[in-house]
DNA sequence: ACCTGAACACCGTTCAAGT
DNA sequence: ACCTGAACACCGTTCAAGT
């Protein structure tokens, strides 16, 4: 009976950083600090050890194998437990984003640097993020980003923006042609690392095996003799140079594109 | 006493497309064919109406709910009933991704067409697929994509490369700043409309409640006054109308970006 | 205030059996 | 050749109960 009225309160904007109600936490202490209470030193949960065991966790074993149950034996406690600091797994797995965004190395403001080595800083080292934490990528795209970390991020984004000389009404396309790729190019090469470590393999090894597996596919064809022949030309002797490569190419095209198109209407 | 062995055995390059024995399937027909068989009419199960049915579970309910039990149960046969057509979910999954990639619309490799209207095709047909179909980014991501569509689709890329003049050795990277962008902006773009369909609410609904919501929290910051700035500049009264505007002209920064680095090479 | 046990309604996959 | 039932080792989350 209710069901109608149900389905129009169901907010849609579910998060983290909406609830205000945060739940008793130790406030702003520096690290470990010495423990208050006498018995429970080696519990005493909070969200901050919560959200930090489970980037571990995701670390180590991946967002597939990661569970409340299987998070709460790692802090020798019941999987219910869990359920008194945050809400959901989902709840939870926001915070370990955001605080995985904390990593990222933002450019001073204030620095006169010119835009384009900003751009580069930005976009590599929001990808060494991606890479590092690959579980981080599919949750990126599930949860609009909005914690205090990632909001920063926009903020420098946008402050690169200003000074590229873009007009105002192409910066959010552009900021989306540079920050998308990053996104795009991170989270394949995280899967791929992510890949090849499960499979107790390097990602080399990982990559010849793959392009074995292929090429007897397509061998002799004309997607076959392109591809080789891009392949070669690409140069680099390992997989990491490779991506490093395309990397860098990929950020010339986009920067010599944002130049071209600034010019372009700076003339007019 | 076997794992070590086992170890070095372990594959890593598990794929559909890499098990030769293809399990029995109806062959070639088209369409629903007339049956063969009897009484079975209704069941009679194969690799192609399983893949047909999960892309059209995986459509309706997204990738989280999905299940062998739930699909099973949709085809009125039980969950293991499956595994005698399909090896893992995983390889399941891996068919549906490719069987989507069938729906994009190519460009001729014979036309004369310029490349840029090529790649804006090729850009448009994949992040309309994408978008189509959610749950596909996640898995184009996970299982590196060697189906026979999927290569079709590598191939189209090439092709188009070649026409753009750039130099051989940068190709790579400048397919990498295109199609990166396109999968990163798409699943972006499905993930939140998929968010929306799941609160029962449209596109522009759920924008409405998350701008207030975000600003809310920044209302007042440098972040507020840039990003209003950014947005309004944007235009489109719409959330369709922005996604579309940002992605054309992204698109617009690539070309340039790819005229001038093919321009300044052939220069030198 | 914090944590637990038992329970509900699920999972993917294996394996021995059925027809 | 194709399909099933029962079982194993899991899930997220709720709820009443403990201290």
């Amino acid at each position: 009976m209710v069901s109608a009225a149900d389905r129009v309160k169901k907010p849609g904007m579910s998060s983290v950083w909406l609830d205000a109600k945060k739940p008793r936490s130790a406030g702003g202490g520096t690290g470990t600090g010495t423990g208050r209470k006498a018995d429970p030193a080696v519990a005493g949960l909070d969200r901050e050890k919560i959200t930090a065991a489970t980037v571990a966790l995701l670390d180590a074993e991946g967002l597939a194998k990661f569970s409340m149950r299987r998070l709460a034996t790692e802090l020798k406690v019941t999987a219910m437990s869990l359920y008194w600091y945050v809400a959901t797994k989902d709840d939870l797995l926001e915070l370990a984003v955001d605080r995985v965004m904390g990593e990222l190395d933002l450019p001073d403001p204030a620095a006169a640097t010119d835009w384009r080595d900003q751009l580069r800083q930005l976009a590599q080292t929001y990808r060494e993020v991606l890479v590092r934490h690959p579980w981080a990528s599919i949750l990126v795209g599930r949860f609009l980003g909005i914690g205090p970390r990632m909001m920063e991020f926009s903020s420098a984004t946008l402050g690169l923006m200003r000074k590229t000389g873009m007009p105002l009404d192409r910066q959010g396309g552009t900021v989306a042609s540079v920050f998308q790729f990053v996104y795009g190019f991170a989270t394949i090469e995280g899967e791929f690392h992510q890949r090849a470590a499960a499979s107790g393999i390097t990602p080399d090894e990982l990559y010849a095996e793959a392009m074995g597996a292929i090429s007897g596919a397509v061998e002799g064809t004309e997607l076959f003799r392109d591809s080789t022949a891009v392949m070669e030309a690409r140069g680099g002797s390992t997989v990491a140079e490779m991506y490093d490569r395309d990397f860098r190419i990929a950020l010339d095209v986009l920067i010599a594109g944002i130049e071209a198109t600034s010019a372009a209407s700076s003339a007019e």
